[in-house]
DNA sequence: TTGAAAGCGCTAACAT
DNA sequence: ATGTTAGCGCTTTCAA
């Protein structure tokens, strides 16, 4: 008897995966009827087709698209890059992007940069002869270099306006007008901005439409940052803000800001009561913290899937029409961050003092 | 003058990538040289490797795994399969995987099954011919199923058994134990056990150890679920605990946990003063929530990256050395959702009255 | 050490 | 409608 582990090997069957070949052989006909009949339906006589489908079926064959790779061009991979899958946000989009991607028979392959434009550019170009389209769901890579790759494959960015580049953004503007707005109305008077990733495209929007915007209706707008896009950012930023607490803050995003109310917090400041914030993005956790977090709700998940339909029309030569981004809507989500303005008080028992009014 | 887009066209150069031929033809050498330089280098001659890798360098040749892809076998390319990557703890598997990936020069293909099995075995399927091995983070197929895929590549599996198959698994037993420990010593004396997916292996293992650990320290232990594996699974068991509320809880995962808390709060119930819940995974959630969530804290992205690095052991060659499963070591996490048991208010001027003590 | 040629699994242009 | 023959980009015998 031979030894255990020869059965195993045996009982293995390491048999070879079947190819057109084989089927081939076995049907009587030349490989290349083979390959059209999966490859190219309809070129092929329906009987012949039938037989040879059947005869596929029962060797086990399943066609190979390592095989197919190399002369279609045609990989059946989307590359998708993030800066951090861990990021609710991103991982929500990552969600809608492969689903999108496997319900089109095509396969999702996940980059992370780890918030470094470095790594991110690496592993673009490590990707470009693999896939056949980009989604950039999160960058960091300046406008250029971004180009560059766009230019070797079809791309589309999410969150980011690359001229040339078709994009599907969420409304910043908007979502950031609705923040202040719903500040004014709580009686704030200032609002300081817990900036993000400093390559972050997002970022860049939302400080900038907080300045133009506050300079509009006349509010008072601070910035205090770069901080990582993180809880550990937030707690970070907190320090920072507690030592002249501002009335009113308005995160990069959610978990930046929840970060910012348990910072705040250990520092003896509360939200709502002494801050309002608001986050961006509307994860999960901003249901469920106390006290729940004011965001500005995107669609997360549905960008995801817009994206990758896009890349797939490019895939199918589809030019870009206009350079013009799909704006999706956003949401302000009022929760229990934010909260009317408590005037300074200077003494409690006389009242309130009005400090505001200074022009800036 | 050309219309613009003419010009866009030229300007944007679609010259095709150069290949090994392009940089044999430059160096005046057959283009297996070349290959050889970059595939099997030590086997071609110092200097002419080097004027080569100039030559390809100025030519900015890049190796395209497409093309090796067929001949050698070896796509770089390696699949990781989840239920959901828009759950964090899937989602820290992932990111740890993709790290560990990218740094031994492989891509990671994302599949996500969105909890169906059914789904799941597509892709396996679909995958198998195209990535070099597996890391299965979450699954919810059968043995068999699973182990007919492993046959034909590498396989790590992660958080299940499997005869054959190599397994990174976190210690679910003695997070377990330590979790009823805890709830006993609070004076708890039965426990409720709300059941994740039913597909799922942790799960199982979770509840088996609930039942006889409960039986060895004479805790009463029941069962509720399945539910699904989220905040909304948790508040639809919620609904069915509110009916004959327990004093405590084990969630399947900590999502669970934080939507079975919300559950209870809208049903009248708080946590931990009527109702302890434990959750398990340390998700960054339940460090936020309120109350703070009790729970098994295990490495998931630390997993990820040792599944990877045994996909890759096993790529090279290494055949599994023992069937034993890799152990990960759990920690419970006391917080704020577990606390001393109160003995039942008939009437809460009378005092208490104890009704526990019958026998199961 | 290097080149010529065959081959990986499949597709595609060209015949028939 | 089907077979024959290249060929995709690269690797790998096999000679030289």
């Amino acid at each position: 008897m031979l030894p255990s582990r020869y059965c195993d090997r045996v009982t293995e069957q390491p048999r070879q995966p079947v190819t057109i070949y084989d089927v081939a052989k076995a049907a009587g006909v030349a490989p290349s009827t083979v390959s059209r009949t999966f490859a190219r339906p309809g070129r092929v006589n329906a009987e012949t087709a039938e037989r040879i489908r059947q005869i596929a079926q029962q060797l086990g064959y399943r066609a190979n698209p390592v095989g197919q790779a190399p002369s279609t061009n045609r990989t059946h991979l989307l590359g998708l890059m993030v800066a951090d899958v861990a990021n609710p946000f991103h991982a929500q989009l990552t969600r809608g992007a492969q689903v999108a991607a496997t319900e089109a028979g095509y396969e999702l392959l996940l980059a992370d940069s780890r918030e470094s434009a470095l790594r991110e550019r690496a592993a673009l170009e490590r990707l470009v002869p693999v896939v056949e389209g980009f989604i950039i769901g999160v960058s960091r890579m300046p406008d250029n270099a971004l180009r560059t790759i766009a230019k070797q494959r079809p791309m589309v960015v999410l969150n980011r306006e690359l001229r040339g580049v078709p994009s599907v953004v969420m409304d910043n503007p908007s979502g950031m007008r609705a923040a202040l707005d719903h500040l004014q109305a709580l009686g704030h008077e200032s609002v300081t901005y817990v900036a993000g990733p400093e390559a972050s495209y997002a970022d860049g929007v939302r400080f900038r439409t907080l300045r133009d915007h506050g300079a509009a209706v006349g509010l008072h707008t601070h910035r205090v940052g770069p901080f990582l896009p993180t809880f550990e950012g937030g707690l970070k930023a907190a320090e920072q803000l507690a030592e002249r607490p501002p009335t009113a803050v308005i995160a990069y995003n959610d978990l930046v800001a929840v970060g910012v109310i348990n910072g705040l917090r250990r520092a003896g400041l509360k939200v709502p009561e002494h801050v309002s914030v608001i986050g961006f993005d509307d994860i999960l956790i901003a249901r469920l913290v106390t006290p729940s977090l004011t965001t500005v709700s995107s669609p997360s998940r549905q960008m995801g899937i817009t994206a990758v339909g896009n890349v797939l029309a490019m895939i199918k030569g589809a030019r870009p029409a206009n350079t013009e981004a799909m704006v999706m809507p956003v949401q302000l989500k009022v929760r229990e961050s934010t909260g009317q303005r408590r005037r300074k008080r200077v003494s409690p028992a006389l009242g309130t003092i009005i400090v505001s009014g200074s022009s800036s």
